[in-house]
RNA sequence: GGCCCCAUCGUCUAGCGGUUAGGAUACAUGGUUUUCAUCCAUGGUACCGGAGUUCGAGUCUCCGUGGGGUCACCA
């Protein structure tokens, strides 16, 4: 059983990488009936900011993540760290370091101007002396002077870090608030987190952590550092790639079930396997089989993965869910005749409301190249005797399988070929050449406006003819 | 720069010492469709370089190269 959890700082939206680690860990949790649970990390307290916060909510709730329990706020928590910080003075393993901004920065610029590596020299480490005053201290932990900390990374293997690598970290501000890598053990540790997956920009932060963990004497969870994901050059990922906050992707019309998928596959995979359901996913993912190596966003993929999604999603569900990009269905089966002529044409919702507005909405011109191409010839006494026929046709007309009727019994009496008619019927009724079968489009529109659409197209027809 | 990590078609990836290096996407061509899309078929394209180890290396080791991460009183 998993214990897992996403720990986001609010102080933006919740990004498309982030998802992909937070779904890892929920996947981590569902597949073995474990735990997931929602931490925000929110320490520093001039950073926060309560809309970022609510972004993050509300990605997870657009993509179906659920998690267990209330969400932990560490900013409520402040006051078990507190208990922490002072065991730690007590014992011993942590001390108060009375250096100030000022001489840590001149401590650094001296340690690069001699291109050696910058970091704290301990000063105050075994320090009993009188404290300087007029400086209020930082809290520093007691790293481990020689030696490496290893740790056994679930996806890289084993990593070793020297402990010369490591300072003495900063635990509190000298304004008394613990800082990130102090709480983020501490909370892991009192959550009961069996399993930590996250960035690989954490990498170097779990040494620290570990310093932590021994010092008071918690039980190191498994880590797992998942590569990034990168644009599609293969460079870190930026607002300039397009599309990084989550919540953007269901403006530009994509499902969660297909965004879902697309981040699954990245960094993690099954056999040859590229549709995966949530429940799937569930079923096979383990933590075990994530990548070692960074990966590249690449949206023709996520396009395609959107497309079959909506192909294959229920006509109602899909109704439902246009509601949001301004597509509003009368009736049920108009319903299902629009969507069953239409879902295969959108990679996106966006683009499925379009087509479905084309085909709903009266042309209010026609395109140039498909008028001239359509509308020559004998096309308007075509157009004419078709409408007749439709007005005077006396069998039901509901389904596309009626019109098809009336349109094969033109052709033959006619004796003409179906392009003669087809043609000039389609840039009639959607004012293009391309789009959806003819027999979907008229049993969609219905018997009347059909034949008011042909009749405008005739006198568009009659009227060009007259003037050229 | 120090430290750490990574490296198979353009992209996502399978591979886990012996394969004609597989799949997907994208692309091209053909078929189906009156059109478009869908769908189906076919095709081209990859093991970063160099040394080892081995009868045999995409797979193991080392070096190089390239890319990434990280070096806060941010998270």
């Amino acid at each position: 059983m998993k214990i897992t959890r996403f720990a986001p700082s609010p102080t933006g939206y919740l990004h498309i990488g982030g998802l992909r680690t937070a779904l890892f860990s929920w996947l981590a949790a569902r597949h073995s009936d474990g735990k997931f649970f929602l931490r925000i990390e929110d320490t520093d307290l001039s950073r926060n900011s309560q809309e970022a916060l609510e972004a993050i909510i509300k990605a997870f709730d657009w993509v179906g993540l659920d998690y267990d329990g209330e969400v932990f706020y560490q900013s409520q928590r402040f006051d078990i760290y507190k208990k922490y910080i002072e065991q730690l003075l007590d014992e011993g393993k942590a001390y108060r370091c009375y250096m100030s901004r000022e001489e840590l920065d001149t401590l650094r610029e001296e340690q690069m101007a001699r291109k050696e590596r910058t970091r704290y020299d301990g000063r105050y480490r075994d320090f009993d002396g009188t404290p300087p005053s007029g400086v209020e201290p930082v809290i520093r932990i007691k790293a481990p002077l020689d030696g490496d900390i290893v740790f056994d990374d679930g996806i890289k293997g084993e990593i070793s870090i020297s402990a010369e690598e490591v300072d003495d970290l900063v635990i509190a501000r000298s304004d008394g608030t613990p800082t990130y890598n102090f709480v983020v053990a501490i909370d892991d540790a009192l959550m009961g987190l069996s399993d930590v997956i996250r960035g690989d920009d954490h990498l170097y932060n779990t040494p620290k952590q570990i310093v932590v963990y021994e010092a008071l004497g918690f039980t190191i969870p498994n880590f797992y550092h998942v590569a990034m994901i990168n644009n599609e050059q293969g460079k870190k990922l930026s607002k300039r790639d397009g599309a990084t906050d989550v919540m953007e992707y269901q403006k530009l019309g994509f499902l969660p079930e297909a965004l879902l998928n697309f981040l699954v596959r990245l960094g993690w995979s099954h056999g040859d396997q590229e549709i995966f359901s949530i429940d799937e996913m569930i079923e096979l993912f383990d933590p075990k089989d994530i990548n070692k190596s960074a990966s590249s966003y690449n949206l023709d993929k996520l396009l395609w993965l959107n497309a079959h999604y909506i192909k294959n999603m229920p006509n109602e569900k899909l109704a439902k869910m246009l509601k949001d990009y301004g597509v509003e269905i009368d009736g049920h089966d108009r319903m299902e005749m629009l969507l069953d002529a239409t879902k295969e044409r959108g990679k996106t919702l966006v683009e499925l409301a379009e087509q479905i507005e084309l085909i709903v909405n009266a042309p209010k011109e026609y395109d140039a190249k498909a008028a001239k191409k359509a509308f020559k010839g004998e096309s308007d006494s075509i157009l004419a005797r078709f409408a007749t026929l439709l007005t005077d046709w006396d069998s039901e007309l509901h389904l596309p399988a009626d019109y098809h009727k009336v349109l094969e019994s033109f052709v033959e009496t006619e004796e003409i070929g179906f392009g003669k008619i087809a043609q000039p019927l389609r840039v009639s009724l959607l004012g293009s050449m391309t789009g959806s079968g003819m027999d979907e489009i008229m049993a969609i529109l219905g018997r009347d406006e059909t034949i008011d659409r042909i009749k405008n197209a005739v006198d568009f027809i009659s009227a060009n003819k007259a003037e050229g």
